[in-house]
DNA sequence: AATTGTAATTGGAATTATTCTTGATATTGG
DNA sequence: CCAATATCAAGAATAATTCCAATTACAATT
């Protein structure tokens, strides 16, 4: 079968196991999509990328490699607002900008040296597992 | 009816209108029950608060209502992960801690004088409608 | 006070994203 | 190789939310 991606450039070499999980075809080609396409899919946007690759693969398989690559911090999950989840594989820490007129979301880093506690009123002795950044806006037109 | 929320204070008076919203019985009830319940409750605990005084309203209209003060910027809506939305009165810019033991979500504010821009690198251009700032953990067991 | 137009409410059906279940397949360790 | 375990596929089930059609309430007139 012929991609109906040509544009996307070739092989990414993906191991047989990442920090303990076994990688299995259908998790290297989730895992390879994410890597090839940075523009956070949904589960479904990433369905339909590996369904070129491994036809037979259902939408449940992607929720499940989705869910295990997650759980072993191989990937992120994004979530905005209420929509469908997105997925990441962007693992430095940084937030995300939802351009709200196109739709597309950017990744936004730290500035280097700020820690949170610089920003933000913790509650005294929280302890932070996990930060999430999202910003909504637009670009001005210039 | 008694009421079965009985340590809850007493009346909130609520103005006939907000912000150019019509303020329907519904809608005061609602507002009333985010007014009191600050604990960042979901729509099915605002309609299961809201019961007690107006035994009729339907859950979509307590949906509706929400949606209607969100819109009008008297409330805010917040979302953690894929759970249900919560909602939360207080409008005052700050940012949720979760903490993952118990469920409670705090209010988290900001330094005074702290902006957006000293912490992140934004893409040149990008005008910020909304900021989300999630954090979860828990607290030290001291 | 009746009328009319608009907005709000209800209750239930529909939708959507996601999770669960079950049986089939594949993989690994002994 | 065989048993135990993990993974997968397909579709059913679930949970939160939205939609829809019919009623009801409200406000502004007459």
């Amino acid at each position: 079968m012929v991609s109906t991606h040509p544009e996307i450039p070739a092989e990414i070499e993906i191991p047989e196991e990442i920090s303990g999980l076994r990688m299995t075809r259908q998790r290297q080609e989730v895992y390879r999509t994410l890597m090839q396409q940075r523009n956070h899919p949904t589960a479904n946007d990433v369905f339909m990328r590996v369904k070129d690759r491994l036809p037979n693969i259902s939408l449940a398989t992607v929720y499940n490699c989705l869910e295990a690559l997650v759980q072993h911090g191989i990937i992120r999950q994004v979530n905005f607002e209420r929509e469908s989840s997105r997925y990441c594989s962007n693992l430095s820490e940084h937030g995300h900008f939802h351009d709200e007129v196109t739709g597309v979301i950017h990744d936004v880093d730290f500035k280097p040296g700020v820690s949170l506690a610089d920003v933000l009123n913790l509650p005294p002795g929280a302890v932070i597992d996990d930060v999430e950044i999202t910003l909504r806006g637009k670009f001005a037109t210039a």
